[in-house]
DNA sequence: GTCTATACTTTGATAGAC
DNA sequence: GTCTATCAAAGTATAGAC
């Protein structure tokens, strides 16, 4: 029957009547992705080892193997979950935003969603983390991620621009590298014990939006 | 005579009138650093072996043991010569600008001086790469030659705001994490291939002190 | 599903000849 | 100064018992 590595196959012994019921192997594999992306944040990808992750869910090393191929797949999900929570986020956050907004609203909503997204979420810290450290075919598959985001907010700044709300020299394809750049930066030196995400959002939207200087 | 790791001792056997003749030591010294520098930048820390560097200078790993302490001692000395040698350049820019220059050119030739700098460094665009992914006790050391720098631009910005040049509401020490940070955010992303530095830097510089926003 | 045992590989670093 | 030889440690991954 060969059900191993299946995330859904596993639904044979399903006893109770949801139509999601999570095996015993769900749930460790899911535990083991969680401390897998804590751990990958605080040591790095190479910094990591197997055993740093089994231990962190009381498994020996070996026994990971039952759930994630290898290390590079389970760095891999880390990544990949990563950018797609904070992509599912903004997207909810602006789909929620009145028609009658001004594109000024709309993408400082999008900041704002951004930034407290990323700053919440283990496996965003992770992914900016280690991204750099990781094989070239993972990240060559995980970029496909990252683009599909991008892709959301380039229409986000191509509306605002031919709505004539963008300053008239902006290279918009530049500027959206730059804002993701300048929100995803926070999670290199952000530390909960200064401000709170509230005021950062508040300063970054004048950062982008406004800028420094008066007038 | 133990001359070993001494960088200057070796100025025993000098037989130049100069006063700073390069030794064969110094001479391999400096390729090693340049080479480690490169392969650092292209593999990452845990991903760069003493062989790898030997191999790109023409030497044993073992070899590089004559010039470095330790893995650790060669890439600490690379992450601190790649942020001083940004450091060194936009003090030298910004004090070449004339007296008389408003606070927003100052702070526009610092920002351009700084793009430029990071771009062009193999140095800086190491150390960026592998800074969070070194032990915690260089990552510490080094931090001081950041925060040196991180100063510098303090007091560029807090003149700037006694001036009364910057928006109000902005809090400055925020803004100078916002500012470097999205300068060095391009290291992740810029390739020559596209844009200039030049044109980036326009555009950097208007995101910046402007903002994305018109009126 | 998870364990124990272990094969295999790579790495940082040292010793000592030249 | 650089080489050859080598070691000890650590890591990924597999095999097979339970």
């Amino acid at each position: 029957m060969s059900l191993v590595h299946t995330k859904n196959a596993a639904t044979t012994s399903r006893r109770r009547r949801q139509p999601e019921a999570e095996t015993k192997a769900d749930i460790s594999r899911e535990r083991v992705l969680v401390a897998a992306a804590q751990i990958f944040n605080e040591k790095g990808y190479s910094g990591t080892t197997m055993r740093d992750v089994g231990r962190a869910v009381g498994l020996q090393a070996a026994s990971l193997y039952y759930h994630y191929r290898s290390k590079d797949e389970l760095i891999e999900a880390v990544l990949d979950k990563g950018v797609d929570d904070v992509a599912a986020s903004v997207r909810a956050a602006v789909k929620a935003v009145p028609e009658t907004a001004s594109h000024k609203e709309r993408i400082s909503i999008a900041l704002d969603a951004h930034l407290r997204s990323v700053l919440g979420s283990t496996f965003s810290m992770s992914a900016r983390r280690v991204f750099g450290q990781v094989p070239e075919p993972i990240r060559r598959r995980h970029l496909k991620h990252r683009d599909a985001y991008g892709e959301f907010w380039m229409n986000l700044l191509r509306d605002a621009a031919k709505g004539g709300a963008l300053r008239s020299e902006i290279d918009v394809r530049l500027a959206r590298i730059f804002i993701i750049s300048a929100l995803n930066s926070a999670l290199d030196w952000y530390k909960p014990e200064g401000k709170s995400v509230d005021q950062l959002a508040k300063q970054f939207n004048l950062f982008i939006t406004d800028g420094l200087f008066s007038s």
